[in-house]
RNA sequence: GGACGAUUAGCUCAGUUGGUUAGAGCGCUACAUUGACACUGUAGAGGUCAGUGGUUCGAAUCCACUAUCGUCCA
């Protein structure tokens, strides 16, 4: 760390990596900065403030995606902090049933093992393994973005308590009814060899062949009903053959047998409405085991399932398909029905098919026996805090999803054929009978016998990631009272993607309202979605994906989290490229060249850190003593803080760089610097010097701790310049600034006519070609005794910033050689001898009336509209007087001119 | 097929409850390097706010339809 005794300063650039690694977070951690107490809430009276950490996969390693997640919560975190909450936030990662098992399954088969070689016990010890070298990574590159967690309370699904809670949840819920086992179609993935969820399946459309089968009628030798189907495979299963009551050209067939081909076997022709009069032929082929709607089908109309598709996707029925794919088995099939006579025709055709998230593979509906939780019960009361504001979801829009899943909902298959996993606390005795129970004792006293055996299967993983809320606080069963649970429980906010509404968000609502009677947290930020440059989805496989620890390293921790931020907007997806970067990596240099400055002027009117640190203490911008620039730079930080904090309660992230990244550059760097050397650099004692820098030091100060949430590293670095702070200070743990209404409300004018004055001083100098090295005189005609003596003190303003020689008229005539203009009534000429050429002034001031003259009918016209001078509010109309006149105040003057040019 | 969102400068996006001569960043053009900063400064060019119709004194903003794109659900 540098010595702040030796340097009284910055260094001359700026080094991000020593500034990150200087406030790196282990430092953090061994202070135990960033814990909370939840005595501090209890006993000290503290107002709670809770970010839940979605957790990440334990198999995965950093993506933008987590970028900008975990910098949003961090930003809602330390800015809660420093407003004065004891902040918890609380992280983990979950243990990825699905991706884990089969990250080291492919592990093992790189040496030529299986898990069945292994046996279940063996290979759990080999992910436990895995995961203690590898499952920490995530973490590690979690930390390298300076967050802020409690990192004592890390969590993972896994771990002992967690899994308590889920046993004791999985209890409760079957004791209350909520959960049941039953024999129903689910969605298999034959890779990974388990049931899933709905929310596992992604549809993407397909081509596929639509093909049109014809089966023989038992009782009508010569006559047919064709069908189409995509997955002719399947016929082998077939157990009926469905119509629409209401379709004229079946009735007669209705109660006939039909003979699927290839199997041989007869089949009913039923009918039912399900069947969609114009899809194909208007017939259905049903097969109960291979589709959920022929299951229902099959169910209304007593109907066998035949299933002839196995766990593997491999063909397990009796016609000499048995072994093959089940895509094998379709080529294969066409081309029998071909031979047999039955295929009718061939057609291409596009529809959407349900692949295994995790494996991309086609899923196989497949019947079977799993395990369920019911949800319409659960949901109902979810709905209910959602529609009634007591969870807020920003952008409110989700709220319309949210409602739709909700009144849609389905059971949810929670058990998963894997072994890495929370095992089903279900055991079976003898005769097939279930008991369940938190262990295999417990199931023994209940069934009144030790000849139990457990159920196989595990829990789906957000099965224990919807108990998230409760068990981060240690909660393990509904009897769990803790000071935890008292102190954060409801949570705060929850930052997560949109894509897992259903997955998690929903379902934490649900077991929050369900396991503890309230909600678990208060307000839902759904993220951006990140996109490559041409809008593409980042992924692996596109190679379109930047590693963000890459980008970390080239632009600086601090660059990657402003500009993530300030290019994603709320409730919308952004566009991404690393070059995008530039823009924080940028902002960070100028912060740090401007702070340089204020502290060289520091170092030339303070001797050394102690007159300063007394002075700058002492030091209350409220006493006043600023010149107008002061003033005006107060009122603008007040008003930049007033709305920051506003767009704080209204989650506007986006709004919150902005507003940062403008007052900064703009106000502060722009106009407040370069007056401040001005002002440093005239007539002034000691102690108005002192003054000004400590008004510097002070804004400066408060933009720092502002920005701090988005930008901790070096924010802290320059904080820690400020004063002579020691290491285990920081300015994380300050209060941050508040908007004092007194600043905001002072009348700064002035500076706004003097910023104009400047500007198109600099626009006619740049116009005309001055030389930059040569100060034009300039002529003011002020408009008002007012303005006079707003320009009078401000004249060395004027002549540095705009690079010339001022000087204040009274009536009198106007000058010749000269490019003129008006400033809020106000003349001006730039004395331009030997520059000016007549024919350019005569150009310029021609268009410049026009574009006037235009503006002025315009306004002339709105206001002797009687539709608008009766109908607009008084204020709008007064408004619009004003612009005509001052409008009509510069055509005039601009006219003369003209005139006197021409003469 | 249904729901939601988007369409504003070459690119990426701001634009509060309708009341501006529509803004920013990047890029572009010109000028400026011993001065906090070229990861800079100053000035400038660049837009029929997707289209059509409507409501209104007044529409980028509200409504309807159309087109294109995206997301979710069938």
């Amino acid at each position: 760390m540098s010595d702040p005794e030796a340097s009284f300063n910055l260094e001359k650039t700026y080094n991000h990596h020593d500034v990150e690694d200087r406030w790196r977070s282990s430092h953090w951690e061994a202070l135990g900065s960033f814990h909370a107490e939840s005595s501090r809430v209890l006993e000290n009276g503290k107002t709670p403030y809770t970010v839940l950490m979605p957790p990440p996969n334990v198999t995965g390693s950093l993506t933008l995606g987590h970028v900008l997640n975990h910098t949003l919560q961090d930003i809602f975190i330390r800015y809660n902090r420093m407003t004065g909450h004891e902040a918890l936030w609380l992280p983990g990662t979950d243990h990825a049933g699905i991706a884990t098992q089969t990250v080291v399954e492919r592990k093992l088969k790189k040496e030529g093992i299986t898990r069945h070689d292994l046996g279940r016990k063996e290979f759990l010890n080999h992910v436990w393994q895995w995961r203690d070298e590898y499952g920490g990574l995530i973490l590690k590159q979690l930390r390298r973005l300076g967050i802020s967690c409690d990192w004592r309370r890390n969590l993972f699904t896994m771990d002992e308590g967690a899994s308590q809670a889920v046993i004791n949840s999985f209890i409760t819920l079957y004791r209350d009814g909520l959960i049941y086992r039953g024999t129903r179609i689910i969605n298999w993935c034959p890779v990974s060899q388990t049931a899933l969820s709905d929310e596992e399946v992604i549809m993407k459309p397909r081509r596929d062949n639509l093909v049109y089968v014809q089966y023989a009628l038992v009782r009508h030798p010569g006559r047919f009903i064709t069908i189409a189907t995509v997955r002719p495979e399947t016929i082998l299963g077939d157990v009926a053959i469905a119509v629409n009551p209401r379709d004229p050209r079946y009735l007669d067939l209705v109660g006939e047998l039909a003979i699927v081909p290839v199997a041989g076997r007869h089949i009913p022709i039923i009918a039912d409405d399900y069947v969609d009069i114009d899809f194909g032929t208007g017939a259905l082929k049903i097969t109960p085991a291979h589709d959920a709607n022929d299951y229902e089908v099959g169910k209304r109309h007593n109907l066998q399932a035949i299933s002839v598709v196995g766990k593997d996707g491999r063909m397990t029925d009796e016609y000499g398909y048995t072994g093959m794919d089940r895509f094998d088995a379709r080529t294969k099939i066409l081309k029998d029905l071909e031979e047999l006579g039955n295929l009718v025709r061939v057609e291409e055709y596009e529809h959407n098919v349900g692949y295994s998230e995790r494996a991309d593979v086609v899923v196989e509906p497949y019947l079977s026996e799993q395990w369920f939780v019911k949800m319409s019960p659960l949901a109902e009361r979810a709905l209910e805090v959602v529609n009634a504001g007591e969870i807020r979801l920003h952008p409110p829009h989700w709220i319309n999803t949210y409602r739709h899943w909700m009144g849609n909902i389905k059971d949810w298959c929670i058990s998963r054929q894997l072994w890495w996993g929370h095992r089903i606390p279900a055991w079976y005795d003898t005769e097939g009978k279930v008991w369940v129970a938190a262990s295999y004792e417990e199931a023994c006293h209940l069934a009144g016998t030790d000849k139990l055996v457990q159920d196989d299967d595990v829990l789906d993983t957000w099965f224990s990631s919807w108990l998230w809320p409760l068990t981060t606080l240690g909660w393990t069963d509904t009897k769990s009272d803790n000071d935890n649970l008292r102190a954060f429980y409801p949570t705060d906010t929850l930052v997560t993607g949109p894509d897992i509404i259903f997955f998690w968000v929903a379902r934490m609502i649900m077991a929050g309202l369900y396991f503890k009677g309230e909600v678990p947290f208060r307000d839902v930020y759904f993220t951006s979605i990140i996109r490559d440059m041409k809008g593409r989805k980042l992924s692996k496989s596109l190679g379109n994906s930047p590693d963000p620890i890459k980008v970390m390293d080239t632009y600086g921790t601090d660059a990657l989290r402003f500009t993530i931020i300030y290019i994603a907007p709320l409730g919308q997806d952004v566009l991404f490229g690393e070059e995008k970067c530039e823009l924080g990596r940028n902002f960070a240099t100028k912060i740090w060249n401007a702070s340089r400055l204020v502290f060289m002027q520091r170092e030339k009117y303070f001797a050394d850190h102690k007159e300063f640190a007394a002075v700058y203490q002492d030091f209350d911008p409220r006493s006043g003593g600023f010149d107008l620039t002061g003033q005006w730079l107060l009122a603008g930080y007040h008003d930049m803080l007033d709305r920051y904090h506003t767009a704080f309660t209204q989650f506007k992230v986006n709004d919150i760089v902005r507003l940062l990244y403008d007052f900064f550059w703009g106000d502060y760097c722009g106009w407040y610097l370069e007056a401040l050397k001005v002002q440093l650099s005239g007539d002034v004692t000691q102690e108005e010097s002192q003054h000004a820098v400590c008004l510097a030091v002070h804004v400066l100060e408060g933009f720092l701790k502002a920005l701090h949430p988005v930008m901790p590293f070096i924010t802290d670095e320059i904080w820690h310049q400020i004063l002579q702070r020691s290491a285990v200070e920081s300015i994380a743990l300050s209060p941050m600034p508040l908007s004092d209404p007194e600043f905001r409300h002072l009348d700064v004018q002035g500076f706004t006519l003097i910023q104009k004055l400047i500007t198109e001083i600099r626009s006619l100098r740049s116009l005309f070609g001055v030389p930059h090295n040569s100060e034009a005189e300039v002529l003011l005609w002020p408009s008002s005794d007012v303005d006079r003596r707003i320009f009078e003190s401000n004249l060395p303003l004027i002549a540095a910033l705009g690079q010339s020689i001022p000087k204040l008229m009274a009536d009198g005539e106007k000058p010749r050689h000269a490019a003129g203009s008006v400033v809020e009534g106000n003349e001006l000429f730039v004395m331009l001898e030997g520059l000016i050429s007549f024919d350019k002034e005569r150009e310029r001031l021609q268009k410049e009336i026009n574009n006037i003259s235009a503006y002025v009918s315009s306004v002339r016209k709105k206001l002797s509209n009687s539709g608008f001078v009766d109908n607009a509010p008084a204020e709008v109309i007064d408004k619009e007087r004003e612009k005509l006149k001052e409008a009509e105040d510069n055509l005039a003057k601009l006219n003369s001119n003209l005139t006197v040019l021409n003469d």
